[in-house]
DNA sequence: ATAAGGCCCTGACCGC
DNA sequence: TGCGGTCAGGGCCTTA
């Protein structure tokens, strides 16, 4: 599941390897991955394109072309690029295949088919709902604590809403909720403003984190197998205190990770680090 | 405005 | 061995 830290990933390594490259042809053989503009429209007006920058915004890839416009990709659950040469032929899954100026091609594969691509030239506008970023200046504990006030879904839900703040996916949030010590299921709107503080300042340094070690691997299958561009691994999944632990010992307390539904997503937790109801304690 | 649930997809996994 | 059913999960959409 590629989150910010893997995303981020993406962009660093992606970067020095197609700046200054031209797009020769584009091939787009699962129309439904195009976002906009229409699929054929796509594969036309890509072609002749310059690769000129690269950012993130959340879990959004944007490579800037030189005539200004942007190619935006999201990869969702299973969505990977990977540059390999022309003469490759492309498996199973890839749904879009970009051709470049030197003799590799970028191949968009992604298993669920969940992935979306945009080719705008205003990136705003597909960005229009996201939150701040987490490691930006306007992601501070008062803006977090403005945003739970009153909230009676669940933290956990709440940390998933990227309106809220762009980039947590599940396994951040219940790794940060653990290390903030909150349960899942807390109403957003009961926290009280040090666990607020506890919260912010997980979310922030164990993405700073991830993207030191270059994102979370998980499994050896094809639904689940983050890797970066190069097909090797991430090494945070080694620093997962939570995430698809259940039944294992908390390395805090020793008592079994367990594991409930929250807002239709897997959340694993440790019951005696993370009580329900803390005041009672 | 907020909350909850369905949908898209496929392959892994489970039970028989 | 083979088959059918269930499940995961980000973002978007609909419903209440």
């Amino acid at each position: 599941m590629p989150e910010l830290p893997e995303v981020e990933t993406y962009v660093r390594e992606l970067a020095p390897v197609l700046l200054g490259r031209r797009v020769t042809a584009v091939r787009v053989k699962w129309p439904r991955t195009i976002a906009a503009p229409a699929s054929e429209v796509f594969e036309q007006s890509l072609v002749g394109s310059t690769f000129s920058e690269f950012g993130r915004r959340g879990k959004y890839m944007l490579f800037g072309l030189q005539d200004g416009r942007f190619l935006v990709v999201h990869l969702r659950m299973t969505g990977k690029l990977e540059v390999v040469p022309q003469a490759t032929a492309p498996g199973k899954h890839i749904h879009v295949i970009m051709d470049l100026d030197n003799g590799a091609s970028v191949h968009f594969q992604d298993t669920r088919k969940f992935g979306r691509m945009w080719l705008t030239d205003n990136v705003d506008s597909v960005l229009a709902k996201l939150g701040p970023e987490p490691l930006g200046e306007a992601f501070t504990p008062d803006y977090l604590a403005e945003r739970l006030a009153s909230r009676k879904a669940s933290i956990k839900a709440l940390l998933l809403d990227q309106g809220i703040v762009a980039g947590v996916g599940n396994i951040y949030a219940d790794e940060a909720l653990y290390r903030a010590r909150i349960h899942p299921s807390r109403p957003g709107g009961s926290l009280s403003h040090q666990e607020i503080a506890q919260l912010h300042a997980a979310v922030v340094a164990l993405l700073a984190r991830a993207i030191e070690l270059q994102g979370s691997s998980l499994g050896t299958n094809s639904l689940q197998n983050y890797s970066r561009p190069g097909g090797q691994p991430g090494g945070f999944q080694e620093e997962h205190w939570v995430f698809r632990r259940t039944g294992k010992p908390c390395m805090n307390c020793g008592h079994p990770i367990e594991r409930l539904v929250i807002a239709q997503r897997s959340t694993h937790f440790c019951p005696v680090c993370q009580p329900a109801n803390p005041d009672q304690a």
